[in-house]
DNA sequence: CGGGGTTACTTACACGTGAAAGGTACGTCC
DNA sequence: GGACGTACCTTTCACGTGTAAGTAACCCCG
């Protein structure tokens, strides 16, 4: 505890060298020539000494951190999140940086830690607000969006409808959220509904949005479920903004003791943990975390000026059909 | 872009001071006096080029980041691992520190992490390997780890058999896991079951250890549950590691053609996310996120030297009531 | 008037690393 | 035999910060 760690001048003492053949060694530099036997020496010495480089040095003479930080606010129980997570830190990992991530309380925590972490390259999932962009900006730290926002983004949406039509249902309702820094998933799934209805010739669409992530009450959902019945042509299927306003969609038609898919079907959007739990199991549809992770990545690669700048994300979903929408009707 | 990130150089140079003062006014040490005038205008100075100091720099100087690493490790799924995040987020910023969370890929990536990273304290909530400990050992590196193992990790099992027996149970089946990971917390969990039945001298109960965190089919648990169900004594509640288990162990139920609670009750533990949503709602067991997030920051404040070694953790938990267990038998 | 203390600074160093520039011994070529 | 290249290593600097030590001006008091 008391003595301090090895550094690379403990072993250029013990190898009997000077620093620098230490560091031409240890970065394998191919325009420097070093014996044989000398390598040997301080590779030995630098295991020998459990030798760890300093990462504040490293950084500071190098002018950039290896962290590449992950800045995630809110949603905490999506498993898509984490499964973008665990790719990311897989594929940052394979450029010898790493990836942390950092779940913003505050607006105000951002100053501190981008002060704290000095990252070379930012990404979100989530929502930023134009003065964090600008704060970013002053220390230098490229941004990487996330680009669900991007062409794309209405495809899991369309596609709920496409499934919908497909067995049978033409009076459909959307069960969104009100939840601000959602809006940025939200707005463009509902258009891409609304628009694929129309496509389709079918009745506009019900929509309703219903206050936050996590503040969804299955109350407020029955309402507007019995909201949605009591119209003279009655809607036979809702679809969701993600599989957990599904569940809650889910409880509150059991509660009226409504059979799903029967009475109502139900559709969910990320293939969620529960999602197959459900009774009926839900209806959903898979999104593509890793091939988002990836591209994220390829992108932050391409700020980073070792990479060309990626095409743009297409994204990629498809129906996981369990039973929580019928057959046929 | 090319202009680099202001230093604090540049403030000296642009309020006519020397670096030193700068750093004193900004550092705001009493034992320095500095006139009002040049204090004004180094901070002035600072303002105008949005200076952010350099994390680098300052961690190589005082030889400690000021980053808290917190290594997580599997359990993507569990409201409770990202409320004990968001809280020692919290209070890890009021020390001026940054708390960030690494998502374990595989074991070979710690070297490389702690090397880019160079926390002064890590956390962790999971489960870590012997040889990694000693990883952390040799960069000086203190480890925290979650005391959920300690006395007091047995205590929310002990609470599942005791609100069962409260309502008129005796026959009681444990539905863990066998994940390897998982077993610092099975096992505590499932001794405790054993011996809270054994004190209330029920019967033995049922324990059976199905395979891991999201490997857990409804299949599996099914068969279980008839196998219980075949003795000459049927179990009539079953109690669940954790909430997931429990969902799994509910559909498994209904798929049986059974009613819950009436044919069997099923109990679970975490109060995740989805448990008020499943139908019948979960009963189930509140674990204390807030308070274990205070008492690891407790413990990594006494590590750097900051604080005296907190009192051992007592777990905090208490029943939550749903429909999965009726009022009595 | 001069010694001692205070105020308000500046100069100089250290942290650990990467790497350019410099140096030395040895062999080679004309 | 001296110019030149090459293999191998060392000396030296820079990165941006915190802070101990130094300094110059000023004031107070006997």
């Amino acid at each position: 505890m008391a003595t301090p760690r090895s550094t690379s001048t403990d072993i250029a003492r013990l190898a009997g060298v000077s620093r620098a053949t230490v560091s031409y060694v240890l970065n394998a530099r191919k325009d420097q020539s070093i014996s044989e036997a000398t390598r040997e020496r301080v590779l030995a010495a630098a295991r020998q000494l459990n030798y760890v480089p300093n990462a504040a040095s490293r950084a500071l003479r190098g002018g950039l951190s290896h962290l590449v930080m992950l800045i995630n606010s809110g949603v905490p129980w999506s498993t898509n999140v984490t499964e973008v997570e665990d790719e990311l830190t897989r594929l940052v990992a394979q450029s010898g940086r790493s990836l942390v991530v950092w779940r913003r309380q505050g607006p105000d925590d951002l100053v501190s830690t981008l002060a704290n972490l000095e990252p070379c390259v930012a990404i979100s999932t989530s929502f930023i607000g134009d003065d964090e962009k600008a704060l970013l900006a002053t220390v230098k730290i490229p941004l990487v969006e996330s680009d669900l926002v991007a062409p794309g983004s209405d495809i899991p949406a369309r596609l709920q409808v496409e499934h919908l039509v497909a067995r049978g249902h033409e009076r459909l309702g959307y069960l969104t959220t009100s939840e601000p820094t959602l809006q940025r998933f939200a707005t463009p799934r509902t258009e891409g509904f609304v628009a694929a209805c129309a496509e389709f010739k079918l009745p506009e669409p019900r929509v309703a949005a219903v206050p936050g992530g996590l503040g969804v009450t299955v109350e407020s959902v029955k309402e507007q479920l019995r909201a949605w019945q009591s119209e003279p042509r009655p809607v036979t299927a809702v679809a969701c903004f993600n599989d957990f306003h599904a569940a809650v969609c889910l409880a509150a038609a059991t509660d009226l003791g409504w059979w799903v898919p029967e009475d109502l079907a139900v559709m969910g959007l990320d293939d969620d943990i529960f999602a197959p739990l459900t009774r009926p199991a839900l209806t959903t549809v898979k999104l593509d975390p890793h091939g988002l992770a990836r591209h994220l990545w390829a992108t932050a690669q391409s700020r980073l000026h070792e990479a060309p700048e990626p095409h743009p994300y297409v994204m990629d979903a498809r129906i996981v059909e369990r039973a929580s929408v019928s057959e046929t009707v």
